[in-house]
RNA sequence: GGGCCUCUAGCUCAAUCGGCAGAGCAGCGGACUUUUAAUCCGCGGGUUCGGGGUUCGAUCCCCCGGGGGCCCA
């Protein structure tokens, strides 16, 4: 930076200074008056020999009052401030959330520098102490000054620390959030164990991971509405995947075997407390495996990245209550758990006649183009799914509503599909995938023939993804799962604050 | 998409029937060499989400719009 930059930055410290908030004024005026002194707001560098929890690991037994002989420095954000005269108190953080005490007194630092840590330092800046070891009067471990600098200055204050800021501020300021709330920079811990954990489990199981395309000329995989954008050098109209699905099968297709893809889908759809736009999302496919295999490998996924996080498969919930995700989980067929709920058989082969009246029963909305699978299906989720609160894969869907499934292989009409739900929520799906081409392209037309009912879910024909079909696919399992809900299923938390930096509407 | 609730100081929230817009923390000035949400004295701080209407007078009532939450579809 050239130093006419520097002095126009010390006159201006923030834009419309006239208009800002009274402690940002000051903070800002601050800024300056520090700067216009000759020190520095934003060194480079600090001092630091330690991080705030290396000390308290070296000397947390210091007893009361006594001295450990150790000059070190430390460096942290301000979270409280007490001025006692000649004696200053500060307890600085780190980003783990450990915190440490440091003393300044006239004594250590004399009184200019007394006086200027008192003047200069906020709460919520950052700054750096030097000085011995100590324990207080009171027993707490810190860090009495002989000297000290600023390392960042906050030109807006911290909110209150002993209220919980609204919800809505803690997502459109998650910075703040994490500053603030241990609770929220331990969600972030733990997203990061479960992807860890997941990588592990795949690697141990010598899965290999990849990256397909987020950008597709075409968007597959799914039924959900698709983000489109649009490519200027080729004028090409694009699509945000709204699944891996069918890379990961070319993929396959081209050999290799056992393939996982942990990455980003985006959906048009609303947001509510159990769906984002985008949320991340594990796909894996097993050349040789089937729905049952896949099932297996899900639940070893789960179950370890709940060991991960909780050290145990009982995991403790958001609201206090335990949640048991151990041993095998319950298996039900969709029609069997549909039928018991409903009081009456239905089947694959049940008329659409009859299920219409069903669904008239039970506020069910039917569209036009819903045949009976997609309605049995919408029962399902209305008549069953509300119940189904421990772990549990429901099995065998129609095959009206899955494109990409392989047709069971004694029961007709349904497919070799299984959802896994979790306290009422949808976790996974895994398929024995559809690997005749011949039934995939019939199945894409009939998609065609719901898209142009009405249905712009359905998904598009892939000619590109048939052509890689028509080489030769091995029997295939595969299982999708979404991230952020496997954290929501170990943590219990809503998917907004399972997400780093939700989308929010612009303020 | 529909219904209900909500938006006030930096943060979290009050404000009676429509009658001078308040508290705690935070901030500013002062005191204090051992504080732990320190204490004591003093003092500031507001586009009450935006626009319009009713009224002598609107945070409050009405209309339109926006953000957020919950429930329903």
């Amino acid at each position: 930076m050239t130093e006419q930059q520097a002095s126009h930055q010390a006159e201006a410290p923030v834009p419309n200074g006239e208009d800002l908030p009274e402690q940002m004024r000051i903070r800002s005026e601050k800024r300056a008056r520090i700067l216009s002194g000759g020190k520095p707001v934003y060194p480079v560098q600090v001092e630091r020999t330690h991080s705030l929890a290396e000390i308290r690991a070296a000397h947390g037994e210091l007893e009361t009052g006594a001295s450990s002989g150790e000059i070190v420095s430390v460096a942290g954000r301000v979270m409280r401030f007490r001025d006692a005269g000649k004696l200053c108190f500060a307890v600085l953080q780190d980003g783990d959330g450990s915190q440490l005490q440091v003393m300044v007194t006239a004594n250590g630092v004399g009184a200019e520098a007394l006086a200027a840590f008192k003047s200069d330092v906020d709460l919520g800046d950052f700054v750096s102490v030097h000085g011995e070891v100590i324990s207080s009067k009171r027993g707490e471990l810190s860090v009495m000054a002989d000297r000290w600098a600023l390392a960042a200055k906050a030109l807006r204050p911290l909110p209150v620390l002993h209220k919980e800021m609204s919800e809505e501020a803690r997502v459109r300021q998650r910075y703040v959030d994490l500053i603030v709330r241990p609770a929220a920079r331990d969600v972030v811990r733990t997203r990061a164990a479960v992807v860890r954990s997941l990588r592990e489990t795949f690697h141990a199981r010598e899965f290999i991971e990849v990256e397909t395309p987020m950008l597709q000329t075409l968007h597959g995989g799914a039924a959900a509405r698709p983000f489109r954008t649009h490519m200027n050098a080729f004028d090409l109209e694009l699509f945000l995947r709204i699944a891996p699905e069918l890379f990961l099968k070319r993929a396959v297709v081209g050999g290799i075997d056992r393939v996982f893809e942990i990455n980003r889908n985006f959906r048009n759809e609303g947001a509510d407390s159990t769906h984002s736009p985008e949320f991340a999302m594990i796909e894996a496919y097993e050349a040789y495996g089937n729905y049952d295999t896949m099932a297996e490998l899900t639940r070893s996924l789960v179950q370890s990245a709940a060991l991960a996080v909780a050290g145990s498969t009982t995991v403790t919930l958001a609201d206090g209550t335990d949640y048991d995700l151990g041993g095998d989980w319950q298996q039900v067929t969709m029609y069997g758990s549909l039928s018991q709920a409903a009081g009456r058989e239905i089947t694959a082969a049940t008329e659409r006649a009859e299920l219409v009246e069903l669904a008239a029963k039970h506020d069910v909305k039917v569209e036009p183009w819903y045949g009976p699978g997609k309605l049995a299906e919408e029962l399902f989720e209305e008549l069953v799914v509300p119940d189904l609160y421990a772990p549990t894969f429901v099995r065998d869907y129609p095959e009206e509503t899955s494109t990409l499934v392989a047709p069971h292989r004694s029961t007709p009409g349904v497919t070799e599909k299984w959802d896994l739900y979790v306290r009422s929520f949808e976790l996974g799906t895994g398929y024995s995938e559809l690997v005749d081409p011949v039934i995939q392209r019939e199945r894409f037309v009939a998609q065609a023939q719901a898209a142009a009912a009405g249905d712009d879910e359905a998904m598009r024909l892939d000619e590109d993804f048939l052509r890689a079909m028509e080489h030769g696919m091995p029997p295939t399992g595969g299982m999708g799962m979404g991230l952020d809900r496997l954290l929501m299923a170990v943590t219990g938390l809503g998917i907004r604050e399972t997400i780093l930096f939700p989308l929010v509407k612009p303020e």
